[in-house]
RNA sequence: CGCGGGGUGGAGCAGCGGCAGCUCGCGUGGCUCAUAACCACGAGGUCACAGGUUCGAGUCCUGUCCCCGCAACCA
């Protein structure tokens, strides 16, 4: 039995979820699913990541301390991940005690590449952050929020080593030890990777930033959010000396939006390798979800809560809209209305119907009875394929393929007619065979739709039709509201 | 010349050198097992533009015009 390592970045509990964090959340458990369903021993890791100023800041807006904030968000991400059946093993969250404790080992396994030095920088008080010089080259060294300008600072931070890694990293993402999907992204960071990479801040001082993990020994610096929450997928795991930490790292698959590419594909593998550990053997990146073609904004009022769609529609249509719709390599976007069309066509229409029509013909003409299932017999190829590189938009195109497939083979086979002929023996043949594909499409849509094709099985696994209450996919009649 | 992605029937996409394809929507017909579902057929494209390579180009090369993302701590 291999083991398996699936990891999504963790959300910053910054805001409240959103459509793409519940994407991420669904694409990470298919992989989790598929590998259990292929007999591995899997951990799947997800979580949330709590310090740094904006937590801090928003919390005291509100009134609350930081960790209250964190406490608070953190549980809305973690319902979600249960309403939307998420497998999770682990949700680790960054305020956890063990995290910060392990954080604070790895800080010292990295001290050899972690120097103390000045930042200079831009830095507007109205912000209260510092500024690229090309951000603030931008806009004319005033501060366009603030009308004020940039003043440059220095402080006093840790960094750490990351040009002395530049290329080893490029090497492992040359080779394709670390292998980065889709081939774009690959791209974009190998010429990241080629142009240099230059040291970086990972502390700040406590005075301006209280709400993080202590760096040890200066009681005057606190680690840089981004560089104790990439440790997550490490700490998560017990490093460095619990047995999953030996038995699982590396990483099978650590699944990432594209906005943190650099983070991971970057300075989390030279932390990695300065820690003289292996690197995850594949990033997948997936793109942003727009709704109705515009980017997800609070000012627009257009964000749609992933609650909402799971409430009207359920967890499984929420998975397939995001697993075949949104471009498995690219950005994407919902409305109400195209994920209608597909629940209505696709789910109801196709695959509900299918499963309706052959459990009514069964029940009908053989009053339940099936009979001997053979085995089905398709070619997986494809489908195979497109599960090994993260394809779930095309492995499922293959399975409705195979819906489809089917609805043409009722009409080809008339069992209705045959039925009238009294050939009972070619029906009952006819009428199998459908079953047959039926529990071969509920195995390869089970990482998918988990309900749904534990339902397809209840029908027909016993050789005897077991009838649904209702209907697999309910049609929606009523308009939704906007 | 910062980097990257893209412009293909009404919409969304595939095709990346060999007669332009898929899904939705639309039209017509068929069927009656079924969630007014299912099946078949059809209409609809000078593949952003201009050059070039080739026996042959959405498909390769060059140039132009648009769109979008990253760069600038959003998944």
């Amino acid at each position: 039995m291999s083991k398996y390592y699936v990891a999504t970045s963790i959300p910053y509990v910054n805001g409240e979820p959103h459509l793409g964090h519940a994407m991420e959340f669904v694409m990470a458990d298919v992989l989790a699913r598929q590998a259990r369903q292929n007999g591995d021993d899997v951990i799947f890791s997800t979580g949330t990541d709590e310090h740094g100023g904006k937590i801090a800041e928003k919390a005291a807006e509100l009134g609350l301390t930081p960790k209250e904030l964190a406490d608070k968000m953190s549980a809305r991400f973690s319902a979600l991940a249960k309403s939307l059946n998420i497998s999770n093993d682990r949700f680790i969250r960054t305020t956890d005690a063990g995290h910060e404790q392990r954080a604070q080992l790895i800080w010292k396994a990295l001290e050899k590449d972690i120097y103390k030095s000045k930042y200079v920088g831009w830095y507007c008080t109205g912000d209260e952050e510092f500024f690229s010089e090309a951000h603030v080259k931008a806009n004319n060294g005033v501060c366009p929020d603030h009308n004020r300008p940039y003043e440059k600072i220095e402080e006093e931070n840790y960094f750490f080593r990351l040009s002395s890694y530049t290329a080893p990293v490029l090497k492992a993402i040359e080779d394709n030890s670390l292998l980065i999907l889709p081939a774009p992204k690959r791209n974009e960071i190998l010429s990241l990777l080629n142009s240099g990479l230059e040291d970086i801040s990972i502390s700040r001082p406590k005075d301006k930033i209280s709400w993080g993990i202590p760096v040890p020994g200066d009681v005057h610096q606190v680690m840089y959010v981004w560089f104790e929450a990439l440790m997550n997928y490490i700490t998560v795991l017990g490093y460095p000396e619990h047995q999953d930490f030996t038995d699982f790292w590396p990483a099978d698959v650590q699944v990432i939006g594209k906005g943190i590419l650099r983070f991971h594909a970057a300075i989390w593998p030279a932390m990695l390798l300065a820690l003289d550990l292996e690197l995850p053997k594949l990033l997948y990146v997936h793109g942003y979800v727009t709704v109705d073609n515009k980017k997800m904004s609070k000012s627009l009022g257009n964000a749609v809560s992933p609650d909402d769609v799971i409430k009207k529609y359920g967890a499984d249509p929420f998975r397939y809209f995001f697993l075949r719709h949104i471009p498995s390599y690219g950005d994407g976007d919902f409305s109400w209305q195209t994920f209608e069309a597909a629940y209505n066509n696709e789910l109801a229409n196709e695959l509900g119907n299918a499963v309706q029509r052959t459990v009514a013909m069964i029940t009908k003409y053989q009053n339940g009875i099936i009979g001997d299932i053979p085995d089905a017999e398709h070619d997986m190829a494809q489908y195979q394929e497109a599960m090994a590189i993260c394809r779930f938009d095309r492995a499922l195109d293959h399975v409705w393929e195979q819906v489809r497939g089917l609805n043409q083979y009722i009409d080809e086979e008339k069992p209705w007619t045959i039925a009238k002929t009294g050939d009972e023996d070619h029906l009952r043949e006819v009428l199998a065979y459908l079953a047959s594909n039926l529990l071969e499409i509920a195995s390869l849509l089970e990482p998918f739709l988990p309900e749904t094709a534990l339902r397809i099985y209840n029908v027909f696994a016993e050789g005897i039709v077991r009838p649904i209450e209702g209907t697999l996919f309910p049609k929606q009649d009523e308009p939704v509201e906007e």
